[in-house]
DNA sequence: TGTCGCTCTGAAACCGGTTTCATAATACCT
DNA sequence: AGGTATTATGAAACCGGTTTCAGAGCGACA
């Protein structure tokens, strides 16, 4: 370790350990010698102050907990990123923790970090109910990125899923299409379940009667894109369209829909959900519902600061936007 | 915050805060009744100990930290996974802190790690120089991943891209292509200019000339793989194979391909490097080098816990392995 | 029964900072 | 010049744990 305290600072200086301290954190005037002692002496010897002792005494440890659900996944890295960016101009530090969108795990990583005594909480997703959040995070300022507590206590940024997933299907819609598949996402997801709600309205406000056969359950992976197409063919069910609950489910379906011969946008439609980076580039380029994921991250940490520094602050409800590229067109009968 | 300390416990179980730590650490043998008590007042009022004061007083932490790079960026991200992984079992949990690619900010991150005095330091690519590293965590067991430092005093999981580039090529060759372009990657980065060396030397050794022309710049970016293609169809070169120095740069090369009207793989065919996840379920799904990212998180973390341990560790090179999917096919002469 | 050794336990020191408090030194005012 | 307000500074208390140390209690052995 890096061995040197503040205490040899003092020392090295010939001040007392309080003059050292005041000096590094301004909150006193100091003379000027002593002050150009302390600095010159903590340069020399490479102090770097002990984090721990200073947020022991302190308090406050200026970090701020992030509560990150299978580090990897595209959306809520990229909320993650957004974290990131809001909290490089601040003092403060993100201490992450990966939930593993499993429950325990999750309850684990909140409790770890408390232990750390973080002086906030962003929790991104995740599977924790508004009970557990107001237990355990009772007396830290928390944000809640995509989820939503109807619940005044909590503080929430999220995404509109059932305003997405109806842009997407109206989108369709709009192009012609009316027998549109839907892949859907994990089954009580509340975000899946949402995107499907949308998909409903969509389809009811313009009086498109929904095919129950044409709703095929996924779990927001590639692999299940394919499976759904599979499946469709295999019944040769009729279908111009496919809203998939995600991105990467759309790339499967796309896949399989190459595979049995259907080409896209020509033959078959598609929108995901989104916008992943890739989703720009993959062949044809995807259109999408674009999730403002990073900016739900960096909305979530300037919440959490305001806060902390005694500000309210309200709720945001994002809107989608929906990015048409090349996977859809207008519909062709054959 | 949780307001009760370890002397509250003690007040409330009748006993002293060195028996309260005793029961709770299970650092030396305690009464049967007061271990119970402590348990129950722990219980009860819902004890958390400060994590902070913990360290403090024991000179550990219990904390890895995690230098990242640009989380959201698929490989960065897959050996974070690794690494979290690596840490289940273990009594370590992970600090992540994100250098975004930037020297200063690197340096910065470290820095930040350090002084929350992790016990251990996973750097996860990066530009910290191998005096950087060697000066800032002296006295830190830290473990290098995906880069590689000839010097015995660093610890690194690194992958062979050399290697890696030279199985790419060589595959390409083996399918019959002679006219075989590269896509490169960041210049400067090691790991791009690697991978090209293993292009040279695939040629090399099956006696194909290097065409100058069909090598061209890229930055790891969808955009220059769209772009290097745009060039090559504009300067209307021969070529039937690609090898993109990254798996987004083979992406927008093969969208760059059918926007210029070439097929893939019958006409073109195009071999990635990363194997990141979306490049199974892409169309067609695309033949890249798998790089071991997770597994490396995982043995950069195992080899941190044996350093603590006192066990020597050696630095690993991995090779990665081709995963031949449907974007490369025999070469056809028109 | 006296001594030795072992197991438990609490008091106190300590980890490395911040902050309060009292005091010394200086400036300001009448 | 005398008294007060102000500033600069060190000593000491404190944050909440762990760990050392010494002593108490108790069984075993001669």
């Amino acid at each position: 370790m890096n061995k040197i305290t503040i205490q040899d600072i003092a020392k090295a200086a010939n001040v007392s350990k309080s003059t050292v301290s005041r000096v590094l954190n301004g909150s006193a005037s100091v003379n000027q010698d002593k002050r150009a002692a302390v600095l010159e002496a903590t340069e020399r010897l490479g102090f770097k102050p002990n984090a721990m002792a200073r947020s022991l005494a302190s308090g406050k440890s200026m970090t701020l907990g992030v509560l990150t659900q299978l580090i990897g996944s595209p959306f809520f890295d990229a909320v993650a990123q957004g974290v990131i960016a809001g909290l490089t101009e601040s003092d403060y530090s993100p201490l992450f923790m990966d939930g593993r969108l499993e429950y325990e795990y999750e309850v684990k990583a909140v409790k770890a970090l408390l232990g750390r005594r973080v002086d906030g909480l962003v929790i991104i997703g995740g599977n924790l109910s508004s009970n557990d959040i107001s237990e355990l995070c009772e007396d830290v300022p928390t944000v809640i990125v995509a989820r939503e507590f109807p619940v005044e206590e909590h503080h929430c940024v999220f995404m509109n899923n059932l305003d997405g997933g109806y842009s997407a299907t109206k989108h369709l819609i709009e192009l012609g299409h009316k027998d549109i598949a839907m892949i859907q996402g994990v089954e009580h997801n509340v975000e899946a379940v949402d995107r499907f709600k949308g998909y409903q309205k969509a389809l009811a406000e313009s009086g498109i009667e929904m095919n129950e056969d044409l709703v095929i359950k996924g779990d927001f992976t590639g692999e299940s894109g394919i499976q759904a197409i599979n499946i469709l063919c295999e019944r040769e069910q009729k279908f111009s369209a496919v809203f998939a609950a995600n991105d990467v489910t759309a790339y499967g379906a796309r896949l399989a829909l190459h595979r049995h011969g259907l080409r896209v946008p020509e033959d078959v439609s598609i929108v995901g959900f989104d916008d992943q980076a890739e989703s720009a580039f993959v062949t044809p380029p995807l259109t999408t519902i674009r999730q403002p994921a990073c900016e739900m991250g960096t909305m979530a940490v300037e919440g959490v600061l305001s806060i902390l520094d005694g500000k309210p602050f309200e709720s945001v409800k994002l809107n989608g936007k929906l990015s048409v590229r090349e996977s859809t067109a207008q519909f062709q009968s054959k």
